[in-house]
DNA sequence: ATAAATTTTTAGATTTGTCTAAATTTATAT
DNA sequence: ATATAAATTTAGACAAATCTAAAAATTTAT
C-alpha cells in the first residue's frame, strides 16, 4: 500500500468513513453536505474512488467504503489524531483549535513520519477529544465514550472531550479543575434539575449544572496518557 | 499579510529566494531546472506571480522577487527550517531524511503552529543543516558558515551542518564523536596531507582527513540550542 | 553585422477538481 | 398507481497547473 492520493481523495475518504458510523451506505446528499460541495462533484469523484477500488458504488445505492478503502481511512485518521495529539499535550494549543491544523496536517504523507511521532507522543492512546487513535497497523481501541451526564453514580472515568470549545465553557471547565484525563465520578445527582455534585482527585467536591455535564465525555478504561 | 498561496506558488517563490542569493535576476532556465518544470510554466507562474505583485518581472528579463515576496519566502523558509530542526531533534531523524518531510510540512499555513512550534523548540537559531531560521518577524542572523577544513587554527567553533549525508560518513562522525552542536577546534593541521587534529569539548584529541573535514561545516557564534 | 544557437514566450492541449443546469432515476403522497 | 417531489447523475464549462510544439526575442560567434 503505497499510500499516495490527493488531498481531495483523503478528504472524501476520510468523511465516508466517518459517516458511515452505523454501517449503512454513504449517500450522495450526505458527503455533499459534509464536504460542503455539490452533489455533482460528489459523484465525479465516487467514479474515481471506485476505479481505484476503495469503495462499493452503484449509480444511486450510495457507497461503502472497501477494505483498502477502510484502511486508507484509518491512516489518514492515525495522522490526524496523531496531530492533534501533538498540538494538544506539545505546543499547548486549546482543544478547540487542535481540528483546523490537524485538517492541515493529516495530508503530509511520511508513514515514518508518523510512526516517529507516535512513538515521540509515547504511543497515545487517544486524541484531545477522546478519540481513539488507530495505530501503525490500523488497529483501534474501542473506548466506550459516555457522556458525563449519563453517568451512574458513583463510577471512576476519565475525562476524555468536551463537546463545546467556546471560550466560555474552556473558562468554566479550567475554574472547575475539569481538564482532559483527569478523574472524576459523580456523588450525586438531584432530579429537580439533574445538576451533580462531582469529585476530582484531590479537589473537593464540587456542583455543576446538567448543562455543563451534557457537553463533558469521559472514558471508563486508563490505559491513555 | 494573509499569506494563503498555493502550493505550487509557495514552491516557486522559495526557490527564487534560493537561486536570487547573488541579488542578479532569475532566469526562466535556471529556474525550470530548479522546479524540474519545464520553461513554459515557468513563464506562466511568473506572470501569475507578478500580477500578486510578489515579483518583478518583464519579459525576458529575469525575476526578481518584490520586498512583499521576499517576506513570504522568509516565512516558507522559517517554516521549513523549524521543522527540519524538530524532525532532528525531536524526532530523532537522520539529518538526510529530514529534507523531503520538511517540503510538506512547510506548506502547512497556520501562523500560531509555527510560532507555538518555535517556542516548544526554544527558538533555535539554525537548522540542522546549520541554515539559519527567520524569527517571526522574518529576521535571520547571517551566521558565517565556514568549512571545517578552512578553519583557522586554535578557534573554538560550532559544528552546524555536513554537507554530506551517506551512511559512510554518518557513521565516521558518530565513531569519532562529531554531532550537530558540538563544539569543536582545530589543533594542528599538517601540511603534508592536510589531515588535521581535533578537539571537541570532553573528549581526547583525535584526527581527521581533509576528505571529512571538507564535509563539515562550523559557526562562530554559539547562540542557537 | 548578421547568421546560428539559445532562451523565452505564446498557443493550444491535458488533468484534476470543481461548478451549474438539465436530465434521469428513485422515493413519496395522494 | 401515478403524479409530484427529492435525490442523483450527466453534460458541459471553468480555473489551476502543467505540458508540447511552434514562434519570437535575445545572445553568441563568426
Amino acid at each position: 500500500m503505497a499510500l499516495k492520493y490527493s488531498i481531495s481523495e483523503e478528504n472524501y475518504i476520510k468523511t465516508i468513513y466517518h459517516l458511515q458510523k452505523d454501517d449503512e451506505p454513504v449517500t450522495t446528499n450526505e458527503l455533499a453536505t459534509a464536504l460542503k460541495a455539490k452533489p455533482a462533484s460528489i459523484t465525479d469523484m465516487m467514479k474515481k474512488l471506485k476505479a481505484k477500488k476503495l469503495l462499493h458504488y452503484q449509480p444511486y445505492q450510495g457507497f461503502k467504503l472497501s477494505a483498502e478503502g477502510n484502511k486508507v481511512a484509518l491512516v489518514i485518521i492515525r495522522r490526524h489524531r496523531l496531530w492533534e495529539y501533538f498540538l494538544s499535550e506539545k505546543l499547548k494549543f486549546a482543544w478547540d483549535e487542535v481540528h483546523d491544523v490537524a485538517e492541515q496536517l493529516e495530508h503530509v504523507s511520511s508513514k515514518k513520519l508518523i510512526d516517529k511521532l507516535d512513538e515521540f507522543l509515547n504511543f497515545p492512546r487517544t486524541d484531545p477529544h477522546g478519540d481513539p487513535i488507530p495505530d501503525a497497523n490500523g488497529k483501534m481501541e474501542t473506548t466506550e465514550k459516555v457522556c458525563l451526564a449519563d453517568l451512574p453514580l458513583h463510577t471512576m472515568v476519565k475525562v476524555c472531550g468536551v463537546n463545546d470549545h467556546s471560550s466560555a465553557v474552556l473558562e468554566l471547565l479550567e475554574h472547575k479543575g475539569i481538564h482532559l484525563g483527569c478523574r472524576i465520578e459523580v456523588k450525586k445527582r438531584f432530579a429537580y434539575d439533574q445538576s451533580m455534585e462531582i469529585k476530582i482527585s484531590k479537589l473537593p467536591v464540587d456542583s455543576i449544572s446538567e448543562q455543563l455535564a451534557k457537553k463533558i465525555f469521559v472514558v471508563y478504561e486508563s490505559t491513555s496518557k
